[in-house]
DNA sequence: TCTTTTATCTTGATTATTCAAGATATATGT
DNA sequence: ACATATATCTTGAATAATCAAGATAAAAGA
């Protein structure tokens, strides 16, 4: 019975507490561009509800109640965006904005069917992990390919907001799955390069290896 | 750019200026489930944003741009409903309260892959004319089963708003283009019969009656 | 025509969500 | 420890959508 702007605070925080286990007023506004005396207002609010636990000026995280919610509607958001892709064959890079609009209307119903019709998948097109309907999650290890030392990689995860880097990405064929060697990494130039099959070569910056997640390729 | 709310009002409209050409504020209260106010406080926006053509105290009626909008949303709500139907196999029960939610926030570039997939169709489940991208709609003649004469008919639509009249129906096997005869028609007991094949007979209410429209079979 | 009923309108208030701008607390640097 | 910067909070106001209840106009009946 959340709103959908409640619904959208609930996602951002579930985001924003992955690494410390909590955040921060300022924080939640800068992610969802309101004023951070906006958040105050929504942060008493939902404490009222029940769904976060705040402390003013301390920090917020969500409870229990808060963190379900929130992955109900991580659950839906990239299930409907699999959907999207796999069975109205739409683009990768379009799909986000949908299923962001989609995430707080669609029925359990319809959620169930698509679920259903997909196979119970575990990952949507940009292999972010889809809670299943108790809310229970596959932990993501991937690090950030601007993080990782040379070598094989694979990529597992890419972050699915930007629709100039998912095109950018799709046109070089570096979807999800691709191996590649990691080969130079300059940091302080901010570029790195890789190399697949063919002795193909990549260049790319690092604002864009910070958004490709990849795991160590055993070779 | 319109709300739901304001989509949700412009629909009313169009389905109650239908007969007359206008309808007024109460009409539309009583649909909405409003009060008057809230309605006329409504209308003068609308009039404002040049959706419809409002005069206090004498009615009200869409604009050329307000029919447009309406349209608009008729078209996305009926698409939805056969995309749920055919491609979702849901219930036709069932899609309607699940279209009037995602009407509202679907894209055009979503809306035109399941006209695409479904083949431009130009019915909906409930035998409604689906408008096209443009707004030309095909004009529905049909009559109510309640006032017409005894004789051969075809089902050719039926009001889709009420999940309880529809599951007896599907269950009786009155859906789209069914055949039968309308044998007895008691109007003052409020009952009427017709007759299938194999002899099988059905009575049904005129409230029933009200909501089932047919076309007459030249047997 | 006069009265009664019904429809419509007006006013004042409420809820959810948001911003701007000023006040206050916390953290940082020297 | 003190000044400065940053984060957070508070207050007052705005917008969209709504209702309740009283005021007014229009339609219907005698």
């Amino acid at each position: 019975m959340a709103t959908s702007t409640v619904e959208n605070y609930l996602k951002s925080i579930l985001r924003l507490q992955r690494r410390s286990g909590s955040t921060a007023v300022g924080e939640v506004a800068r992610e969802l561009s309101l004023t951070p005396g906006t958040v105050t207002t929504m942060m008493r609010h939902l404490s009222g509800e029940g769904y976060v636990d705040y402390q003013p000026r301390r920090g917020l995280r969500l409870t229990p109640d808060g963190e379900s919610a929130a992955l109900r509607v991580v659950r839906r958001h990239r299930l409907i965006e699999l959907f999207l892709v796999q069975v109205m064959a739409m683009d990768w890079t379009e799909v986000h904005e949908e299923a962001e609009q989609l995430e707080h209307v669609v029925s359990d119903r319809l959620i169930d069917r698509m679920d259903e019709m997909l196979g119970r998948p575990t990952r949507d097109p940009h292999g972010d992990p889809i809670p299943d309907a108790e809310g229970n999650i596959v932990a993501m290890e991937a690090l950030p390919l601007a993080e990782v030392e040379s070598g094989m990689y694979r990529v597992v995860r890419v972050s699915d907001q930007d629709p100039d880097l998912l095109g950018w990405l799709d046109e070089k064929g570096m979807t999800i799955g691709e191996e590649f060697e990691l080969s130079h990494c300059n940091r302080a130039a901010g570029v790195l390069e890789i190399v697949r099959e063919e002795a193909e070569r990549l260049q790319m910056g690092m604002q864009v290896a910070e958004r490709v997640f990849v795991e160590s390729v055993s070779a």
